[in-house]
DNA sequence: AAATATACCTGACTGC
DNA sequence: TGCAGTCAGGTATATT
């Protein structure tokens, strides 16, 4: 589901609501995630005041005066502001309670994701990723790849490159910039590294704006999907003409994941 | 060091 | 209608 827009618009949503309140408890009902949610999380933000929500790549980050709260929604994860109780569903696995009565309910039926605790922002997974997509400019990405085999699709997916690319956006941003996802990354000259950082950032940028991509299940915090699926130029469109040359889009896997590109004006 | 495979899950959809 | 198979927005970890 969430890539940096989805996970920023969530950030968003919730930042007004969250800066300044007070957990009252933390509950959880399911801590078989993608690591097993540990046992004294609840104890350890108890009364904790978050004075922060910030956002690393796709990591939520609850920054308050008990330590750092570390949120992944990996594949299927949502979090939505309730206003009051409801009764929780199927796949509703953790409630963080604000003593104003508000509940951030966490929702994730493949638990791909993951709710942890750092002392600070000195945390493996967070020292691990690479420079946030708005930061990098052309020459900088293009010395980060520049001795590397590997299609560049796989270095836009590769955190430690980059961090918060996925895969629809690194799809589009490929096809904007009119260069094949399977190019060796060292191949490409340092012109094409800077049209493609400003291709991504203008994408990402244009993503959160409409709210992010609801292909089938994301949703803000309000429970309300994104448009940016209809801004969309490749993702999903194999077979139809390209947008640029009417040459059919063509699909192939890269790294694992569903590629889409334009054969003909994609080089 | 770098590339590749595997693992973690459920649900939606396809084809028989 | 049922069942098996495939695929999905992520990424750490193990293996080569």
């Amino acid at each position: 589901m969430p890539e940096l827009p989805e996970v920023e618009t969530i950030r968003r949503g919730l930042e007004p609501h969250l800066v300044g309140r007070k957990i009252k408890c933390l509950e959880v009902r399911q801590s078989r995630l993608r690591w097993l949610v540990a046992e004294d999380l609840p104890k350890r933000f108890k009364g904790a005041e978050i004075s922060a929500l910030k956002r690393r790549g796709k990591y939520l980050l609850f920054a308050t005066d008990r330590g750092l709260l570390i949120v992944h929604l990996g594949m299927s994860g949502r979090l939505k502001l309730l206003r009051s109780f409801e009764p929780p569903d199927r796949h509703d696995h953790i409630d963080l309670v604000l003593t104003s009565g508000q509940i951030l309910r966490y929702h994730d039926p493949r638990r791909f994701g993951f709710w942890l605790w750092s002392e600070d922002l000195n945390h493996p997974l967070l020292e691990k990723l690479g420079p946030e997509p708005f930061e990098i400019e052309g020459p900088l990405l293009h010395k980060r790849i520049r001795s590397r085999r590997q299609p560049i699709k796989n270095l836009l997916l590769d955190g430690r490159v980059l961090a918060g690319v996925g895969n629809i956006y690194a799809n589009e941003a490929l096809f904007r910039a009119a260069i094949l996802p399977s190019r060796p990354a060292l191949t490409l000259r340092p012109e094409e590294c800077g049209r493609l950082v400003a291709e991504l950032q203008e994408i990402l940028r244009e993503a959160i704006e409409l709210g992010g991509t609801t292909l089938r299940d994301f949703q803000n915090s309000e429970g309300q999907p994104g448009s940016f699926q209809l801004a969309l130029k490749v993702y999903g469109r194999e077979g139809e003409a390209c947008l640029r040359c009417q040459t059919p889009i063509v699909k192939a896997i890269l790294a694992g994941r569903s590629t889409y590109f334009c054969p003909c004006c994609q080089r």
